[in-house]
DNA sequence: CTGTGTGCAAAGCTTTTGCACTACT
DNA sequence: AGTAGTGCAAAAGCTTTGCACACAG
């Protein structure tokens, strides 16, 4: 584990901010509860919403700012898996997706649940950014 | 191998439209050219380009429209690696993906150059719908 | 005072939709 | 005639950008 960077351990947000280099400000800090509260996957809309909801309101713009500036510095991941928008997930450490084609929903894989018996030698000329498999699922 | 669904074989895209159940229109048969020609991945936008400027222009809803249908037939296959668009896959069976973060480059890998030791048990009450691996990569 | 962060609205993109026109059956 | 497919433009998302204001150092 990696006690100093996770959000997992469920420190204030101002200093797990200041600890990514991000200065801590009011909305950021709104923002951080929102997002890092628990293990999960929202989208900047769901977000958004979360935000206006329990406290002042945050402006679109800086939902959208905040999220990617936290993408950034490592604080959270993109998950690219619906074309129609992205989620942040709030576990920033490699792992895997379920994503229902149905609902829409995500749902993490740890990364230790798969394992590869073979893969591919690289494209000549680069380097390995991510490994991330995704398992589409269908509800029954 | 199945030689019957496949469009690694080369056949007159009208007789693959058709076998597929879709209606051989003029416009179909030029973006299916494009398409079909060779494994590759394009987005919708490529499509656009190339087939405008190879014959009579196709407008952009057809594209779209067209893209969609085929996708819902089976022909093609969209790939959901980056968050700007959609990529079209000219290779409907299952298999994986190497994607290039810096230039955007999409490459295919086999199917049978992945291989799994474990895997977790799915949710509750779903079906695999398919299971999907991205190598991101930077270029060195 | 200087610089960073925020808010708002507008712009930008990709993709979808509505409706009239065309072309086969 | 009737049905399916096409084209165009407009609309509909999601996301980014520009600029003025607020706030902290």
């Amino acid at each position: 584990m990696d006690p100093s960077g996770s959000n997992s351990r469920m420190q204030p947000p101002a200093e797990t901010l200041a600890r990514h280099g991000i200065s801590p400000t009011a909305q950021r800090i709104r923002i951080a509860d929102v997002m890092l509260a628990r293990p999960q996957h929202l989208s900047a809309d769901q977000v958004l919403a979360a935000v206006n909801a329990s406290a002042q309101p945050v402006s679109k713009a800086t939902v959208y700012n905040t999220l990617n500036l936290f993408c950034r510095k490592g604080l959270l991941r993109e998950v690219i898996v619906d074309p129609a928008r992205v989620f942040y997930d709030s576990t920033p450490e490699p792992h895997h997706h379920f994503y229902d084609i149905d609902t829409g929903e995500l749902q993490d894989i740890p990364a230790d649940e798969v394992a590869f018996s073979r893969l591919p030698p690289l494209p000549e000329g680069t380097d390995t950014d991510s490994v991330e498999v995704v398992i589409r699922v269908r509800s029954r």
